[in-house]
DNA sequence: GGTTTTGAATAAAATAATTAAAAACAATAT
DNA sequence: ATATTGTTTTTAATTATTTTATTCAAAACC
């Protein structure tokens, strides 16, 4: 066999569905407006026709297609469950790097790695050359796939990055109008930071997803779709690392809110100057932080 | 066929060269010595080991491969000359969407491409999985590709990113200590600059590199993966645009080059407010140069 | 006669199958 | 004991095949 018919299987239970929705005797739309319809092409159509015919459930003669009976649950086809997005696979291949902290220069094996994570392993290397743009992984002179990252250098040079980014975000954000909404999204983000600081002790777990908010929204006003897909993968592997490296958890976030509400209060005074000190101030520790949990992890 | 016996047939030939350097009778070196020697896998060796065996050019019983004639030139194999490499296909592809301006939303044709440009399909697939990184192409719902850029939108967002990029080389460039090569190198690009400036009425044609190697020298103090990664397809798409956009291209490039001057002036002073201020004001010429030749070309 | 619809042929994309190459392992000769 | 070879297993690149999409001409309907 060659490619699926899980697009034939998903258009014939449409159809099937289609004719329910009829009375016995009625005529079926011309091909070219069911096409339109389930949003496939007509040689789809004509073989969903086909088979209904020879399943009698329609009469099919050149044009005219009378229904001469109702499906029942039974003609109704099994899908195959669908690959996981690519998103989804970005996720959970960068989650694998970082859990099980894969090392630098480790040959990747498409079969096995397609195998592993439940897609096709032509999605896969498609996948892979998109992470080669970031430097994460590279074509072997011998073929195959290597994994470079992800080392403490890379981790630097992505701090180094995210440093410029943001840094032109936060000039950005400054230049905006009073009337943005920008502003009052930074006073609710304010607010969210107060009342999580007031029980950090309990909730210090959930500083994870605030992080991630604070970091995006302060990036929103930056409409620059290279800048936007930079962020992405800085966005996830920060995001990750935060996830599962546990040390000293509370403290550092309690600081991290603390230096968060510095930048929030800073920019709500539009004190440019003040603003871009606390953002350097919070990506530099936000960058030891990485470090330091790479170090450890390399321990265990 | 599967794949090609490229590798085994050009690994053939340089068998075929070791053997004319040894003397009739003599012992050829080991399996693994001659794959270590060849950059192949032992299996290319031992096929090639066999084939030159069967030519009768060498016996081979066990470990003893003993030479039996010198080969001639009737012996080697003909090579298929290789495909383009990745960075040829880049800058194909991209030359291809600048100069035929191929309108964004233009569905892409892998087979019809891959035709065209002399690379299996396969190559050409796992390059346009990479652009899509730089919002270049999307993978389309029904499958296939369509070509997203490259708008005007495009060049602002492009030269936007650009924009933030170098400001934050020139910022690095100026933190270098005195003694960094960087110095006599900007001195050399003045001197450069100027000798074109004298002959700019004959030699204007010459901008266009100098413009490149501009550009790279001021970005090479940022030693950053994804700055080069992003700068790379930048540069190239700017190159381009010079290359083919031939309207007042004297005047426009004797303002570039004193745009240049400035700014190398103002690095060598040290000066990094007047600096910044002649990067912004040349990079600004630069987008408005690739929008008006983007429009001039749209016309056509 | 003109429009809509269908039939059939052609082209392309996704996946399986196939082959080349690499790597791992076992056996043998030095 | 080590170096080298023979064999097997795995992996990756490319072709082949199947499904899907598109195109174009013929036929049916108004």
């Amino acid at each position: 066999m060659a490619r699926t018919d899980d697009r034939f299987r998903s258009a014939y239970n449409t159809l099937l569905d289609i004719c329910g929705s009829m009375g016995v005797g009625e005529q079926l739309p011309p091909e070219t407006a069911l096409a339109d319809r389930m949003e496939v092409s007509r040689t789809i159509v004509r073989s969903a026709l086909q088979k209904l015919d020879t399943e009698e459930l329609i009469k099919w003669e050149g044009r005219r297609k009378t229904l001469i009976r109702k499906p029942e649950k039974k003609h109704r086809l099994a899908l195959a469950e669908s690959a996981p997005s690519t998103e989804e696979l970005e996720q959970r291949f960068l989650e694998w790097i970082l859990r099980f902290d894969v090392p630098a220069g480790t040959a990747l094996n498409v079969a096995q790695l397609s195998r592993q994570f439940g897609v096709p392993a032509h999605s896969l290397q498609e996948f892979l050359a998109s992470l080669s743009r970031f430097g994460l992984v590279e074509r072997g002179q011998k073929g195959g796939w290597t994994l470079l990252g992800f080392t403490a250098e890379y981790a630097i040079e992505l701090s180094e990055f995210r440093m410029v980014l943001e840094l032109n975000a936060i000039r950005q954000l400054l230049a905006q109008a009073p009337d943005h909404e920008i502003w009052t999204r930074l006073e609710a983000l304010k607010s969210d930071h107060e009342a999580l600081k007031e029980d950090i002790e309990t909730r210090y777990h959930d500083f994870s997803m605030l992080d991630k908010q604070f970091h995006m929204t302060i990036n929103s006003v930056v409409k620059n779709r290279f800048v936007i897909e930079a962020q992405k993968v800085i966005s996830l592997i920060f995001h990750y690392h935060y996830m599962w490296d546990k040390t000293f958890e509370q403290q550092r976030n309690a600081a991290a809110i603390d230096e968060h509400l510095e930048l929030l209060n800073a920019l709500l005074a539009k004190d440019s100057e003040r603003s871009e000190a606390a953002a350097v101030r919070h990506l530099r520790t936000s960058k030891e932080t990485l470090l330091s949990s790479l170090r450890d992890h390399k321990l265990v």
